[in-house]
DNA sequence: GGGCCGCGGA
DNA sequence: TCCGCGG
């Protein structure tokens, strides 16, 4: 969001004839704007918590990391806990909070990248910042649905930053409008995929994209008319909230004497070249303006891997080495199921100097010879002790240990991460979950028509031209296995229709959204048809452009509340819903037969019938706990509270008691997922796997299908890790 | 009582 | 190797 220099073109065009400019969509070489969007999710950690662990949907809860309360859930920020929130204040403020640890990021990152890959499927221009946020370049894929859309029935979906939408001239701004679609079918299959909620915004650049999306959370979205760009640019509180613009720079801002967004747009260049040089001066001017060029940029695998730890003292050898040695098994692991070859290894330290230096780390770094990073690799059990030996070498070019020390942080760090043989692309490896040795072997021989292959992504997919094809190729690298039999809830609407069936996990709870279990939107599905088979195509083309049936007023529909418009629009697809944020029921009169059943209102119907359950009571001494070293005792306990907690919660539901349903998302709704939950992990996998393979196949071709199905016959036990359920995350080893 | 990451540029 | 940015 902050590399690329450029004025626009080549006028020093100021703001405002930038908007005006803007408003036909339209830039002044010609070029058209970009259509961006930019994903966050809520409240991550805990949202991912919340999904391992049901029963905490209807708790106050935080996600903790060491003294830290690095996130909480919504009904926690109601109670007066914000994010990044000292555990101590945030006790104090909520008791009844509840703690869950989240210093193992492995969920998390794993969620990432699923995250990261759904929209992939889409569209190859994605870019990841982060864990929890995804931006696309969706130019091109509103382009092509501009040309079979009728622009006299379009509407925004989601909010209009400072707008009515009965107001807005839709014509006007048809493109940024199917962005707003777009954005929705994503979100939407965020949810149902996933079960995971968002936020989005809609603009035409990173910078906007990003702003507007934290401007109504959680879950929902915000387009930006371009002729509102100053005006959200102006209602940040200060230079530092522009997206670019640290804490540093701010700082050094204010010593010019620059408080304000406004007063950096209007700061002389030189004054801001002298601190910072011409080439960021430029460039942190033009954001605060709302300019921002940069461009989306595919997301690749990391370009490191990196462990740590913090605690209160280590100050003995031993004490490092033995610390070293866990930081480097857990992160062996990890660069083995990458593939790829770590050649350099990074040391990282913190010392407790006297004064308050605390935050300043040190590092130093090194080669891996080779022999040892091929046995990283290859999961070789003495590959641990050599890369401890090397990582002490580091320490002692560190520390000199005669004078004693003490640390309070050690962090391990694989880079220069060397792709394995071919060209491959080893963030496959984040996405399908496909062991490199097996990917290997198939994709030697099978990988033909088109480049299929079943480990996701490759740096050739992302060099098609083609929307359209190029979508369709990635989603059928990316899914062959994924799309999930509708058999179960809804017929599987006649194979007449396979691309529609794509149907969707889970259910969550009463108290929050609950991924209806049904075909996403038909709209998602309509630029990724196989473009082979041009019969469908054209069968697709003939509904027209806009999500909305002839019978449905579109300046109606733009009127309603956001959550009611995904609603609809998933209604006019499936006949299911989508709930949206629930704290904004207003307008449900207009939806009529829809929303009023589906709606799920899970504030009034969660109180009142949930018994307290013994989650919420577990923590208190967490409070009283302040020792680093042995906080472990305390957290395991609540752990194991929280796992009782969601098996009683499950025999109450077998049971029959009206409790809250909760479901791993990809079990069948006639399948109750409380006692499903109760199956040994393999056996869960392999039910799973079962229900996945009763869908009806998608269009792929025979090649692709027949190497599936053998693989299904030959060996179940692939299926746990060709599994793109929640569960190979959370299943013990 | 500043935790656990990952990126790019100087 | 450090710094500053982002989540
Ligand atoms: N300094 C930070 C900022 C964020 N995160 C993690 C925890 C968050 O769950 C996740 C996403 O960050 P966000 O800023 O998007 O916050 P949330 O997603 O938690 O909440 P929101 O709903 O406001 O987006 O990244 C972190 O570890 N350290
Ligand atoms: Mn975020
Ligand atoms: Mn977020």
């Amino acid at each position: 969001m902050d590399t690329d220099e450029e004025g626009e073109d080549d006028c020093d065009i100021s703001a405002d004839l930038l908007d005006a400019s803007a408003c036909a969509s339209r830039r002044a070489g010609g070029a058209r704007d970009r259509v961006i969007l930019h994903f966050d999710l809520d409240c991550y950690y805990a949202q991912v918590e919340m999904i391992r662990n049901p029963a905490l949907r209807t708790k106050p809860l935080g996600v903790q990391q060491k003294y830290i309360i690095v996130t909480c859930n919504y009904l926690a920020r109601e109670l007066g806990v914000t994010k990044l929130m000292s555990l101590k204040e945030a006790l104090e403020r909520c008791p009844q909070l509840v703690i869950v640890k989240g210093e193992d990021l492995t969920c998390y990152r794993e969620m990432s990248y699923r995250v990261t890959e759904l929209l992939m499927s889409y569209c190859p221009l994605v870019e990841r910042l982060g864990f929890d946020e995804n931006f696309v370049d969706a130019t091109e894929l509103v382009e092509n649905r501009l040309k079979d859309t009728d622009i006299s029935s379009l509407s925004f979906v989601g909010h209009i930053y400072k707008h009515d939408a009965l107001a807005v001239d839709v014509q006007e701004h048809a493109r940024l409008a199917l962005g707003s679609i777009i954005a929705a079918e994503m979100r939407e299959a965020l949810w149902s995929r996933l079960g995971l909620t968002s936020c989005a915004g809609i603009a035409s650049s990173k910078l906007m994209a990003k702003l507007v999306s934290g401007t109504f959370k959680p879950n929902q979205q915000t387009a930006l008319l371009p002729q509102s760009t100053a005006e959200l640019m102006g209602s940040l509180a200060g230079p530092c909230k522009v997206p670019g613009i640290g804490y540093r720079t701010g700082e050094k801002l204010k010593a010019l004497g620059v408080l304000s967004v406004r007063a950096l747009q209007v700061a002389p260049l030189f004054e801001l070249a002298s601190e910072f040089g011409e080439a960021t001066a430029k460039r942190i001017q033009n954001l605060a303006y709302g300019i921002d060029p940069s461009p989306v940029t595919p997301a690749g695998p990391p370009q490191s891997l990196s462990d740590e730890d913090s605690f209160r003292k280590i100050s003995t050898v031993m004490e490092v080495e033995g610390k070293v040695r866990e930081l480097l098994s857990c992160l062996m692991e990890r660069m083995r199921k990458d593939g790829r070859l770590p050649q350099t290894l990074r040391l990282t330290l913190r010392r407790s100097t006297a004064l308050n230096r605390w935050f300043c780390r040190e590092s130093r770094q090194c080669p891996i010879p080779h022999h040892t990073a091929h046995r990283v690799v290859t999961g070789c059990s003495d590959a641990v002790p050599q890369l401890v030996s090397i990582a002490m070498k580091l320490f002692h070019r560190l520390v000199d240990v005669g004078e004693g020390f003490h640390l309070t942080l050690l962090n391990v760090c694989f880079t220069n991460l060397q792709a394995k043989g071919s060209d491959r692309n080893s963030i496959s490896s984040y996405l399908t979950h496909t062991p490199p040795t097996a990917a290997h072997t198939s994709t030697q021989g099978q990988d033909m028509v088109g480049g299929l292959s079943p480990n996701g992504p490759s740096s050739r997919t992302q060099t098609r031209t083609v929307a359209g094809v190029k979508d369709t190729h990635k989603r059928k690298e990316l899914f062959p296995h994924t799309a999930l039999s509708s058999s179960f809830s809804s017929p599987p609407s006649s194979s007449s229709e396979p691309l529609g069936q794509k149907s969707l996990p889970q259910a969550v709870q009463a108290h929050t959204p609950v991924p209806p279990w049904r075909p996403i939107l038909e709209h998602s599905d309509e630029k990724r048809v196989d473009p082979g088979d041009s019969r469908r195509a054209s069968v697709l083309e003939e509904r027209k452009g806009p999500d909305l049936p002839p019978h449905v007023d579109p300046d109606v529909f733009g009127a309603l509340p956001e959550h009611i418009q995904m609603e609809l629009l998933a209604s006019f697809q499936t006949g299911g819903s989508v709930p949206e944020d629930s704290t904004e029921a207003q307008g449900s009169a207009h939806t009529s037969r829809f929303a009023e059943q589906l709606t799920v209102h899970p504030n009034r119907e969660g109180g009142s019938r949930h018994r307290e359950s013994s989650v919420s009571h577990s923590n208190h001494s967490m409070a009283h706990n302040d020792d680093f070293s042995t906080e472990h005792a305390q957290n395991e306990e609540l752990c194991r509270e929280g796992q009782r907690s969601e098996e009683r919660h499950a025999m109450e539901d077998a049971a029959g008691v009206p409790v809250a349903q909760t479901s791993h998302p990809d079990i069948p709704p006639n399948v109750d997922p409380c006692v499903f939950s109760q199956l040994p992990p393999d056996m869960q996998a392999e039910l799973l796997a079962d229900w996945k393979q009763r869908r009806p196949t998608l269009k792929v071709p025979s090649k692709l299908a027949t190497k599936h199905s053998a693989a299904r016959a030959g060996k179940p036990a692939a299926k746990g890790s060709q599994s793109n359920s929640l569960l190979k995350y959370f299943k013990p080893s």
